[in-house]
DNA sequence: TAGATTGTTAATCGATTAACAATC
DNA sequence: TAGATTGTTAATCGATTAACAATC
């Protein structure tokens, strides 16, 4: 007997990446007004293809009426409670450099379904600061009272903003404190236990990413250069 | 007759995307004094599995030598001509709001192969104010002398760090001037012409699939304590 | 030669796509 | 009923993996 690849309910990973693209786009629309939309409309403000969409939806239920479309704040509704974001999740940042700082000043968490509970920082020069966030305004505590927070507040995401020599400690102290989902921009790669989902943000990564494609538009420009010059002659 | 379904000596999406993982990791053995390295230790420092390394490895060529390893400055310096950064890259920031700002100031640019060419902002109040990064101080110019830099300089690659509303407009105004290649940090999804490469990085994106996998850890763990509770009685 | 490690093969797995039956 | 659009199927495509022949 061979078991299946996958549990029966489970959602692709590829799948899961795009849900919050959809999600951020059908609230846009619900904001706007739109109480229905068609597969290939609203694939289209996603970037993606209408049938990647549709088989995407297919995974979490069938949510849409056959001849009319989709209903926006049903459907809204439906991807925030697969992603697990219908009520606000917690997340605390390490490293109030400065992105911690752009990050903890950030003021569209709140609407896509998280809030801040605590700034943190090794440096005692920074500790006691304070950021401010639209109305509200955080104090920068040093990092031995993260665990503190973790256990005593409902936090569900470590954001790890520190240098790179710093950010496996930190990892260990989130992990220590029972923190299983953590957002790194340190351009390091962390050591964790399997149980522990790390997502990694390197904009240099990005960045050559990007440099391997723009070298490969010179290229190609060059010889399409070529060929109208060939042609020319 | 069937044609091929890739350029023979094209490279696959995914392996692109994990070079900048190796180079920084070579980079970083490079100055460890690490000369000589196998594929299960360098791919355990990566975070991916041997096999994976070495088949990533064997599209660019076959920079290693059996029984022995992978010379790591050749390979280092193999990864950084394929992704095109063995010469500095110039980029462009626009948007100098708090993530601006932090990029703008980022000092690690320099040794991945990117340096700074101009910095702006549509705001009145902010041009003309300086950002400091490392010895260097970069001064915020209108939007209105984007095109004028980028003909002017040689610059490679453009980054938006606007609100959401403007971002579509600058990059139209990114392509006009020539550019194609984007990095986006606006909750948008870009409408751009197919030879533009844009790649996006969205904070709360990240995050949403983060609660994903939090949220399922969260059931997975009361499942556990439940099997354990029902042990116990 | 013996031991080590690469580069490549072939099998498996997962993601994408186009087409269309189901159904509003 | 006729037109529209979903949800699903089956085919294709691309990525991963394990194993091993090649070779230092």
């Amino acid at each position: 007997m061979t078991l299946p690849n996958r549990k029966p309910g489970a959602i692709p990973a590829a799948t899961i990446a795009r849900l919050p693209i959809y999600h951020r786009v059908l609230a846009s629309f619900g904001v706007s007004g739109v109480t229905t939309i068609a597969s290939e409309e609203l694939a289209a403000a996603c970037g993606v293809s209408p049938a990647k969409l549709r088989k995407d939806l297919s995974h979490l239920g069938s949510f849409g009426t056959r001849g009319v479309g989709y209903n926006v704040s049903y459907l809204t509704f439906q991807i925030a409670r697969e992603l697990g974001v219908t009520k606000s999740r917690g997340i605390v940042i390490v490293g109030m450099g400065n992105l911690g700082r752009a990050l903890a000043s950030y003021r569209a968490f709140g609407g896509r379904g998280f809030h801040i509970v605590g700034i943190f920082d090794r440096d005692h020069e920074l500790v006691g600061n304070t950021i401010v966030c639209g109305q509200e305004s955080f104090t920068v505590k040093p990092v031995g009272e993260l665990p503190a927070v973790v256990s005593q507040s409902d936090v569900n995401i470590g954001v790890i903003t520190t240098p790179a020599e710093s950010a496996q400690e930190i990892a260990d102290l989130m992990i220590q404190a029972g923190l299983v989902s953590i957002l790194n921009f340190a351009p390091v790669v962390l050591n964790v236990p399997e149980q522990v989902e790390v997502r990694k943000v390197d904009l240099a990564v990005e960045l050559q990413i990007l440099a391997f494609h723009d070298q490969r538009s010179d290229s190609d420009e060059n010889l399409q250069e070529q060929l109208v010059r060939a042609e020319i002659a």
